[in-house]
RNA sequence: CGGGCAAGCCAGCCUAUCGCCUUUUUUGGUAACAGAAAGGGAGGAAAGUCCGGGCAACACAGAGCACCGUACUUCCUAACGGGAAGUCCUCCGGCUUGCCGGGGGGAGCCAGUGCAACAGAGAGUAUACCGCCUGGUGGCUUUGCUGCCGGGUAAGGGUGAAAGGGUGAGGUAAGAGCUCACCGGCCCUGGUGUGAAUCAGGGCGCAUGGUAAACCUUACGGGUUGAAAGGUCAAAUAGGUUCUGCAUAUAAGGGUUGCUCGCCCGCGCGGAAUGGGUAGACCGAUAGAUCCUUUUGGUGACAAAAGGGCCAGAUAAAUGAUAGGCCAUCUAUGGGAUGAAAUCCCGACAGAGGUACAGAACCCGGCUUAUUCGCUUGCUUUUUUU
RNA sequence: GGACCCGUAGCAUAACUGAAUAGUGCACCAGAUUACGGCUCUGGAGGUUGCAGGUUUGAAUCCUGCCGGGUUCA
């Protein structure tokens, strides 16, 4: 409420991320996932939420060098920041997600934004939650 | 002009739109926070973590041993295994043949101990296999050859990575530093130099081969741990810790770096203070062995002085994306210089092209490794034309 | 961020107090045995000892620098 401009705005700041070691815990065991090829997804429903938090990962065993994971990092935020008003068009229910980079081949910024939209196509904005115990343990 | 080697420098810029982190000021708000304005925002290696420091906590009466590291000299430095200047040895290249340039190396195997497979007669107070020389005594085809029993020898052969200085002469039965000359080595004295060293003189026949990235000796240095160090904030209590009173009485046991000597504390009961772990926030944490310019001293590394500047502080971890332009650079075609070739220069249009290595994680000084295009300096060198 | 360890045939492991053909087992190839295959027996091949320098007469081993993999620390 404190920042009305987060949901529709082009803006990626500190609060849309997820760092919270508890909350990326939970995610990871109970949330659900799916790919679209380089990129694989983990999402959970947040209640207690008031926006989404997003977790952009891409992991030292496909990527070696420090250079290349930020270059990666650095598209595929930039491909959500300005895609995310897609997300919000739906429910009023917030997730958690952890959007993961699974390839070795560095794909230009084009590419992976065509993946990040198809993917944010796929995400269920809407109210009905796949998973509702899993919210009811949180 | 081009090629090669070495050292050093640089690591694209501008505009627009949308964003990220942060500092200061300001507006709203009790506050958290939000908005606005103005600034700042990765590297030469941020990397490897190979060294050295700062900083922090703990420990520390002291001595010895052990352990680890370093090793030509002098200097620089906060310190270093780094750097500078020199010195000696060695390798490569050049020529003017003793100089120049470059690479590598350096305490001590005449303090001791150990090690050297195979081969070889012998491998370290050495050795007699083939040889060389010779004494005695036999035999025979008697200036000689040869069997047996002895002796001398380190010249020659052969083995090996290495055979106990080298060359020549004398000497000898044959030989041998046995003697001598020169070269090499070691020791002493003196001169020069802060010193490593070097020069000169004298002595020693050489007793002293290699290996210390073998044990080791000598000299110097090192307390341990490592920002996940450590500190602050709010709540509750046990163990623990610290201080203190009483009691016990020099013993068990514990601490003191791994050990020894030495030193210190001591079963137990009571009182006071502190507050384990978990989750989080803040400090540590970005003004410093700082950066830039100039001057002075020094062969140089570097130091001093003056003036000016503030230059990342993130923490699931900030610099990006898109579009356009400028400008390096490259490619092909074209033109010019020249008698021609090689080579060089110019360049409208067109195409390629933003690049390599690589991302701060407490902070510095080095080392090592990775690295696109281009530029500067030094050394060296081929071909063609005139 | 710090600390530590390990790299040997396709795989697993010896030789790590230097010594000249780097050993062993499984797997692989060939032969024997069998009607054929397995088991078994005999023989063989396969190694830049992670890479590059250095010390030594001689390096898998000792020293230095890289490369790769792993373990651990609130």
């Amino acid at each position: 409420m404190m920042d009305h401009n987060a949901h529709t705005s082009l803006t990626f700041t500190r609060d849309e991320r997820l760092k919270s070691k508890k909350k990326i815990e939970e995610l990871f065991k109970y949330g659900s996932f799916f790919r679209v090829p380089p990129l694989q997804v983990k999402y959970l429903a947040c209640p207690s939420c008031s926006y989404h938090q997003v977790l952009i990962a891409v992991p030292k065993k496909f990527h070696k060098k420090a250079v290349v994971r930020n270059l990666l990092k650095r598209r595929i935020r930039e491909a959500y920041r300005i895609n995310k008003p897609s997300l919000f068009e739906g429910g009023q229910t917030y997730h958690l997600i952890a959007i993961m980079y699974l390839s070795k081949e560095i794909l230009p910024f084009s590419e992976i934004e065509k993946k990040l939209i198809k993917l944010l196509k796929r995400l269920p904005v809407d109210s009905s939650l796949p998973n509702h115990e899993a919210s009811h343990e949180s």
